[in-house]
DNA sequence: CCAAAAGTGTTAACCCTACACCCATGT
DNA sequence: ACATGGGTGTAGGGTTAACACTTTTGG
């Protein structure tokens, strides 16, 4: 099937020839981030919400603040040349040849965003042949975690946004369908890893803690019970602290435990499925 | 770095010519069996089966059934052509342009040895730059499953033969660290998805399918809570019937409920982790 | 004063672990 | 007979899910 696309010319600038076919590898950043920005509105205006669902999608309208969007969000850019111009995608690019997929990840997430990835790991292979139009190119997709939420474009993105995982636009090449994967493989990697650390800020409330579980699973918990649990997953500081901007009573701020790392999501040994969890946990 | 290793040279046989850097690409196949064939031997010549491990190691002795090797079996070939000629390795090979990673997997596994996998899970790529000294070489391995245990050598491999897990020579480029992936990946997939139909045959006793669990979490179980546990599941058939050639009470077969797949391991729903499970398991 | 969020405890059901006895079978 | 492996059941402890009232705070 097509792919080496470039035929070489004599006096060509600088071909790269091979005995046999090869294929371009890249590596593409899912960023995800915790915003809860926008308290919930008034329930009013609802539909008047959906709307703007809608729109932000299309037209990449900036952080609209409507109560009702997930408070997951994930870095898109806009892509500055072809193929899919204009089109949003994640940020990625082609690996340089000294470097390992994570390393070009990473690379080109700096350099077309400006920011750096506390964590990242590496879940899946996209290798169709033809999902890109150049030629063939196969991609290692990382998802990225982050509390850093100034991304500006640069590079060959001309924008950078964040989107609510539940209100994606359209995406270029394969990308929704990596945004799919993407997703999965956070819900499966955060049952054997705390992940919490790379999403929340250092002081966090519970509630903050319950809201993101309750935006990756999309579920709700009681509020008891999903204090209780996590306490006793030993992961947590209590940091006895109080503060807080709302008219209600100030909530406990924990911290996360700094040699905590690379543990299960609990600390007791109800060995509920036969594995060991520790065999499993990436160490972190 | 040193990539591009073949030099164009007018008139040469089609060559292939990129504009920008490109790297091969692999598929890995670490397929796994089991194979719980020697009943374990008396245990008074347990010191000289220690040092048949290590002889089956360097020597790539067949199968010696000495019952302190574990029943979770890896399938190597020794490789016939350089680079590593005669080292053990991972079947695979390149992937060709017109496949995707996976279909390469499967027709290199075909190829060399003859098998066809019923399950396969692609589980992380390696992309170090120099793991292979030719040319930089990306792979994408996948862990198989399977129970057929009729591997025959052809192709680029001189041979091909079934080894312990915990016994294992010494491997191919970065082979070890892909091995040991590979049963991480295994042991995490498990927990979400009942896999055992892939290395159990069609009917199987309690027994069987303790005995794999084991292997693969090098763990030990309670018989009777094992049971109750892998019956509560709701993906195992009471086949009723009975038989056996050992000198105990014949053993109640099972197998497998057909209209089960993709389901997590247990039915019930302790949201022992808040986690879905549902959300998690792979659609099989 | 009121709405909104946070703190706190109890109970009943369920699940998990550990453990002992008996049965069928081949040697 | 006996060793081996298989079938079965139970009691104690721990965990989970469900649930209601009070407190603090800002508006």
């Amino acid at each position: 099937m097509a792919h080496a696309v470039f035929k070489y010319r004599k006096g060509e600038a600088y071909p790269w020839v091979y005995k046999y076919p090869q294929t371009a590898l890249t590596a593409d950043c899912i960023v995800f981030s915790f915003c809860p920005d926008s308290k919930q509105k008034p329930a009013a205006a609802s539909n008047e919400f959906a709307a703007c669902k809608k729109d932000s999608c299309e037209q990449g309208s900036k952080s609209v603040s409507c109560g009702k969007e997930s408070p997951l969000k994930v870095l898109l850019i806009k892509r500055g040349a072809d193929p899919y111009k204009d089109y949003w995608a994640f940020p990625g690019g082609f690996v340089n040849p000294e470097e390992t997929a994570q390393q070009g990840a990473l690379r080109e997430l700096q350099e077309e965003t400006g920011l750096k990835a506390p964590y990242l790991e590496q879940f899946e292979v996209f290798s169709t042949p033809n999902r890109d139009p150049r030629q063939r190119v196969v991609t290692v997709p990382f998802f990225v975690l982050t509390t850093e939420m100034n991304a500006v474009a640069a590079d060959d993105a001309t924008e950078a946004q964040w989107f609510p995982v539940d209100d994606l636009p359209s995406l270029a090449f394969d990308h929704k369908e990596i945004f799919e994967k993407a997703m999965a493989a956070l819900r499966k990697s955060l049952v054997f890893n705390p992940l919490w650390r790379y999403l929340l800020p250092r002081e966090f409330t519970m509630s903050q803690l319950q809201a993101l579980y309750e935006a990756i699973y999309c579920k709700k918990y009681d509020r008891r019970n999903f204090a209780r649990k996590m306490l006793s997953t030993g992961h947590l500081n209590d940091g006895g602290l109080n503060r807080q901007g709302l008219p209600s009573r100030k909530a406990t701020i924990y911290t996360f435990k700094e040699n905590s790392g690379g543990c299960t999501l609990r600390t007791n040994n109800s060995k509920f499925i036969l594995a060991d969890f520790e065999q499993i946990t990436n160490s972190l």
